[in-house]
DNA sequence: CGCTTTTGACCCGCGC
DNA sequence: GCGCGGGTCAAAAGCG
């Protein structure tokens, strides 16, 4: 995350909000920043993505599960324009949170029911198999299983597409708000609001973890660019209008502002 | 009390 | 046909 700009950046945050006071040009400067860290944010997004759509799986990658049909239909022909549909199996790696550290919990944005829990032989950690729970005609099921080499890793297998919307956005996960086990939603990435220090950040899982490993699929496989962008925003809404600081701040702007109009206007 | 998770049993496909 | 392994079912337990 460098900045582009020429601006000074802060050591630790993304947006340089407050300070102990606040003079009107100073919010309405912080907030003509902020919009531009969102442009610039999008832009990064749309990059990620565009690196997603042309990434190229190993064929000869290493795997725990080296199962021919999951090789097939590891990724779609990603490097190609063809307009073959998306394999009815996607394999994502992801890093497990430290918090997520005996459960097999992949972030992806979907409300999933539990149904099964099985140890297979190439693996000491048990696969456990997530059904859609969103809607209940929803074909979607999901394979999770730790990593054999790498137990930081969660392997989760996506059988069959979403045929409904995805869940209700409050449902993400947000270190700022709810991380609890037993509820499945998830997001391959965290976004993690830290209203003490002050700093968003959006964390991807895009990381490899060795030339030796199959890559890792990030969020952009799974999230819509959208509609990652649509909770991204919220986090960003919801986190603004919890700060009572920036709120009060704002307040003080907006009034300030209008008594400023006005005093313009009768005089 | 209803929903979710757990877990042993059962089913099914595949290789020998 | 048999055994093995993966996937699913469903009753019981747990939890809010």
């Amino acid at each position: 995350m460098e900045n582009a700009e020429a601006e000074p950046s802060p050591p630790s945050g993304l947006l340089p909000l407050f300070g102990p006071s606040v003079p009107v040009e100073s919010l309405e400067e912080k907030l003509r920043r902020m919009s531009e860290e969102s442009r610039r944010l999008t832009r990064e997004l749309d990059a990620i993505l565009a690196d997603r759509c042309s990434y190229q799986p190993r064929a000869s990658a290493t795997t725990a599960s080296p199962a021919p049909s999951n090789a097939a239909a590891m990724e779609d022909t990603a490097g190609g324009v063809t307009a073959e549909p998306r394999p009815k199996v996607r394999t994502v790696r992801v890093r497990a949170e430290p918090s997520d550290a005996e459960a097999n919990v992949v972030k992806d944005g979907y409300q999933w029911r539990k149904y099964g829990q099985k140890v297979t032989r190439d693996n000491p950690y048990p696969r456990a198999y997530f059904r859609c729970a969103y809607a209940p005609s929803c074909p979607v099921k999901k394979k999770v299983q730790r990593c054999a080499e790498d137990s930081s890793m969660l392997v989760a297998q996506y059988e069959g597409e979403h045929n409904h919307a995805q869940c209700a956005q409050s449902e993400f996960v947000s270190d700022a708000s709810t991380s609890q086990a037993g509820t499945s939603h998830s997001l391959p990435c965290s976004i993690s609001i830290n209203s003490l220090g002050r700093t968003i950040t959006l964390g991807l899982t895009n990381q490899g973890s060795g030339s030796n490993e199959t890559a890792v699929v990030g969020v952009a496989e799974m999230v819509a660019a959208q509609e990652f962008r649509k909770v991204l925003v919220d986090e960003m809404v919801n986190f603004l209008r919890n700060d009572s600081e920036f709120m009060e701040s704002l307040t003080t702007a907006v009034t300030a502002r209008m008594m400023q109009k006005n005093s313009n206007r009768i005089f």
